[in-house]
DNA sequence: ACGTAATCGAGACGGTACGTCGTGTCTTACA
DNA sequence: TGTAAGACACGACGTACCGTCTCGATTACGT
């Protein structure tokens, strides 16, 4: 078989990438010192990504699976306890933070960034609700953006403002209380 | 009375800040282009601010209110729909956004927003809340900090992540929801 | 008969670098660009030319001729004032320009130049001017040499550090006054 | 006495100049060795020199006479074999030859060349010419520029096209020539 | 009111990284 | 088989800012 050299290049470089972002973090990444770390010269990194930030976006879209499964045999809570788990998870890493602090700073980025990660597990996430709701037999008049809103928000937020790592405490009462607000009330407000 | 050059002279620089920064953007902000903005010596910025970051952060508590008040009049809804507007305005703004940029990117100065600015509200929300529901009537088991993560979460997400600025409609939608959530339920689930 | 590739390619190459030469000048001339106008690939000029410089060697060779011919029923004067036109002509060409920079800066090239082209002319010219001052009756004690070089050098001084093209009137006066060097004289000084 | 620290740069880094010329010659200068020699940011360099040309112009200018003078007192002959062994001498070192390579590839540097160092010398050289033949009686009908051309062209040939530093024979013989030149022939042409 | 400090603008400076270009070598795919 | 196309490591380019540092000129105060 055939192995071209291309593609064990543009690996290569991510590799470093990451292990660079591990050693001196998002601040100190530089251009240079990838292609050091890889190996390489800086052209190719240019040839093959037009900015840092997509180099990074790249890098992390390699590490991280694009989507995390639903079990629909298991709960609502049960199923977003886990899906925030693993959120939170992902962008406590260094590479994580570096991907949102690019996401934050550059408009083009968080595009490509909804394209290939945050819509689809956003519309898995919707799906998942919809289907469960109807499951248990939950009516409510919801916005179910809101509610993802409800769920997701807080753990970003966290992470990006407070400089924490959600734990799993933290991450079981959020959902409780967004479930409790989708079950039928006693009383309008 | 003797008025010193030198308190003249920050305003100048802050004043010039925000005025680079409507220009050109946090990216392209730099401590140069402040500085002839600013009819200043690079000098005299680096006398009074560490890093750009110090900076850009005493812009924004320049122009911002650090604390929004309360109304303990009105019903907690309104008075959260008009909060997360307040929010949403102040970083759906060049300078708002540019601050968290740096917020995400770097923990120190994080730390010193909270101090300065991000507690003080935390604070009076959390006291609001408590005051309300006790006026209320409410007495659910409920998490205080969670509720409000769940308020102001989905709004720097929507901001940060999505790049929106949550309009009137999602606001009020989403305080429903979270008051929903603390109102008696007839059954747990 | 079989005609290879080859030599249509090295001729091809030959008439690109003129081409981007006319086009561009001496200091834009790149491999890559000469490679591009000919449609080839770089590697097949480095299998045949082992620098840039060779390359326009060979390019100056192949549209000069590398001998001008004496006429020795023509007088020293005539002949020289010919000899001095050719040569002021071929190398305020953009390409004999490009020749002389290269002689110029590398000395490798300059003995290549001078094997191929230089003692080629020097020797005719030499070999003509003894012909023809023992035709004339001279017999001066002269150093052919250094008449040669009265000659030809003030050619090449004006060309490479004036900038100019000499013109004829410029090039019969030069050759009177070295001529007039060689004429027997009333008294030595 | 006030120094300022601007000059002493700068000379600093026109001896870097040399200093690398001196060492691995002109093909070999890079702006980065000479920064690099002299203990010096690059971007120091390109705010006073333009471009790496007029950095050896300077360079050459700093160790060369602009004027080297002439004897009145003493004969045409030895005013000039003085005047040329001077200037081979110049262009023979490594600096030099630099200077004359790149003179011969960019016109904008021999122009400044041409006002900063030549035509001092050529002005001094016709002045002297002039006054020198009236005292010695000669009325030739000369053109004195193509009397200068033949005594300093060939040196340049020599240096410039055949690589090699004219000897104080030659030197002697060429002077004498182009003096026999004008001294009264007994026939015309 | 004036001389003496302190303060400031201007910008030079040594650095670091940028993104680009051309080199000469090497690989691949096609003709 | 030979060759175009072009990927590649490398090195230098010229630029932009960084944060530090003089240098005068311009304050503004203490005498």
């Amino acid at each position: 078989m055939i192995q071209t050299k291309q593609p064990r290049n543009k690996e290569k470089i991510l590799e470093a990438t990451i292990s660079v972002l591990n050693g001196t973090g998002y601040l100190c990444l530089t251009i240079e010192g990838i292609a050091a770390e890889a190996g390489v010269g800086k052209a190719t990194i240019y040839r093959w990504w037009p900015t840092k930030s997509h180099l990074v976006l790249d890098a992390f879209l390699m590490v991280t699976e694009s989507a995390f499964p639903f079990d629909l045999n298991d709960s609502i809570k049960n199923n977003f306890v886990e899906q925030l788990k693993n959120l939170a998870d992902v962008f406590s890493t260094t590479l994580g933070r570096s991907m949102l602090a690019i996401i934050v700073e550059d408009k083009g980025i968080s595009d490509a960034f909804y394209t290939s990660y945050l819509s689809l597990r956003r519309n898995d996430s919707a799906a998942f609700l919809r289907q469960a709701m109807e499951r248990e037999g939950i009516e409510a008049e919801v916005n179910i953006d809101i509610l993802l809103d409800m769920l997701f928000g807080p753990i970003y937020f966290r992470i990006l403002i407070y400089k924490q790592t959600p734990d799993e405490r933290f991450i079981s009462e959020l959902v409780d209380h967004v479930i409790a607000g989708i079950l039928p009330a006693c009383s309008g407000k």
